[in-house]
DNA sequence: ATGAAAGCGCTAACAA
DNA sequence: TTGTTAGCGCTTTCAT
């Protein structure tokens, strides 16, 4: 490796200080604009790159934002993602991602790594298996932000952003109701996860609220991966009564159940209705078309981003920040999987 | 910020010089088992953290690479980036990652954060504007690695990791031919990404090889968004002949399209067969199910990754690796979309 | 097997 | 407006 061009080279070369070299380069106003144009053009002209290290040495800092996901190639995740990728470039951080795989050791040891490689902030959404977070303590000491998304942690906790996944699965089960659906099922993800536990809440207190009696065997705990679909739909095929309306907790996973469904004949919406999760292309692409939360995933990232560097800024001040919790806004899209009367059809979509 | 703890306070607290200190921490083989014990005892004790910054000021490297993707949020992306992740943190390396949206500007900007940010080796697939690499030269010069992968330059550059493109496109043409299509159309996005501009090649390769002349019209340039089926669709329409196959660049454009074909009641396959790219889960969940390319985005993402760990370690050890073009297979997945005769059934999945 | 000393390149307090 | 000086915390010769 050959040499690295220095502050104290340039300063040799026209006959400043390494200090007012190093105040030019970072703009500060003290400095004659003259003389910031000269050091400039030397800097270029020796090809001058400063060293990160050194800076973040003396700074104590380091513009990276650790990231850690359960998966990266998830249609939600990715766009969270993109969020946050889009706001960190922007304010000049950069982003470290690790995924967990959903597992709370993987998850611990990326944890470790971020803390290792002094990501000035974090940001985390959980594993499936992940119930205490006593592996965030580094962070909470030493007073580095994190800031949860979308998996949050069931306890008391710094800061998160979500949506209202009860609500979210409150309204869309009312609206199966109202389609006139007597018996729905629900399948959903592990119930440690909040977002899971907390859809579950809302489809039983809409279902109650209607005073329909509430069927443990209609909720049914799955990966929500693609190949569930077969297995949630057999299953459903077993039940008597046989349900009438479906609410699934992602999209892919609702696609692969109306798939199965239709393998066997099933009527879609008109014996069996059918909600999913998310939005993604694949609920606009099926036939029919999925009923489904949208679900904001790129404006949670760039939410969850913001404070994030918002939380930088005020502790670089030394402000103190509270704890909150943002809850965005979600939109139920009601489509032809869900539409069992003409009348009702608001979306021409049938 | 409260005080950290160096190897100095270790070394203070039970005896030692820094240097000894610094050498156990390593697990430097000339260190007494039992001083090793005892210092790695105090630094638990006293709550040691490794500062990275110093490391790495001394050592000159990061354990860091640089990623720079079109998009995070696009399924193939995001299965390279889930792929590069497993086999960089196992190999006890960070990725940063940021994306381009397909702007060249964008992309010399992530170029020189990356730089600046010392990356030790850099992957990358260009964007769509991208022509020359001449963003990549300070990478070059310094011989920090660079690795490209699906959408590589043109022009001779140092290692990249694709697949055969124009033999896929050739594959998928020769497949709607011999299922009897005679007027086939292409679908594709912007032809300075070698990716498109192979797959052309190949499906003119083709019909050439059959006698089709090749009809320019039939080529549909596109940014293969969701949007574009519907656009894609309707010049179909008005084309005299109409095309009776039509091969899409990706899945979900190529879905998009069959949604239009068929709300304009055009029969997949009987009356225009599809064939997609990349073999998204939407592709499975379509009726019919698309035969499409299945492209090994996970595969592409740790083979890049493999490779440029490679190229990190012979570095280290001043071996000089040679100029390499890995191309990994694809698989042309027959399914209904492009089935027409029962005979020619191989999958049942009609 | 251990230590002393120098320096990686930058920044910030203080001085001028 | 500019410069002097002293580290940031670690690694690495070179000694012993």
């Amino acid at each position: 490796m050959k040499k690295e061009i220095t502050i104290y080279d340039i300063a040799e070369s026209i006959g400043f200080s390494p200090t007012t070299v190093s105040r030019a380069l970072s703009n500060h106003p003290r400095v004659k604009e003259n003389t910031k144009i000269k050091i400039f053009e030397a800097a270029a002209k020796l090809g001058y790159q400063s060293n990160i290290f050194a800076s973040n040495l003396r700074r104590k800092h380091t513009f990276n934002i650790g990231v850690i996901v359960p998966r990266l190639n998830s249609p939600f995740q990715s766009s969270a993602l993109a969020g946050m990728e889009k706001v960190a470039s922007q304010a000049g951080y950069n982003l470290i991602i690790s995924q967990s795989l959903e597992s709370l050791t993987k998850e611990i040891a990326n944890t470790k790594t971020m803390f290792n490689s002094r990501v000035d902030g974090l940001l985390v959404s959980l594993a499936a298996d992940t119930e205490a977070i006593d592996h965030f303590e580094p962070f909470f000491k030493k007073e580095i932000p994190v800031i949860f998304f979308d998996r949050v942690p069931e306890q008391n906790y710094g800061m998160g952003v979500v949506i209202d996944n009860e609500k979210a699965a409150f309204e869309a089960t009312a609206h199966l109701i109202e389609q006139g659906c007597k018996n729905i099922a629900h399948a959903l993800g592990n119930l440690k996860i909040n977002v899971y536990a907390d859809r579950l809440k809302g489809y039983q207190r809409a279902l109650e609220s209607v005073g329909i009696r509430h069927v443990p065997q209609n909720v049914i705990l799955t990966d929500l991966s693609e190949e569930a679909g077969e297995k949630i739909v057999s299953q459903l095929m077993e039940m008597k009564p046989r349900p009438d309306g479906l609410l699934v907790s992602n999209d892919s996973c609702a696609a692969s159940c109306l798939v199965a469904l239709k393998k066997r004949g099933i009527m879609v919406p008109e014996e069996i209705a059918l909600v999913g999760f998310n939005n993604d292309v694949i609920s606009r692409m099926v036939e029919p078309n999925l009923t489904t939360v949208s679900y904001p995933g790129f404006q949670i990232g760039e939410v969850a981003m913001e404070k994030l560097i918002q939380k930088l800024v005020a502790n670089e001040s030394g402000i103190r920040q509270e704890k909150e919790l943002i809850i965005l806004p979600f939109n139920l899209l009601i489509r032809a999987s869900t539409l069992r009367t003409v009348s009702s059809n608001k979306t021409g979509k049938l």
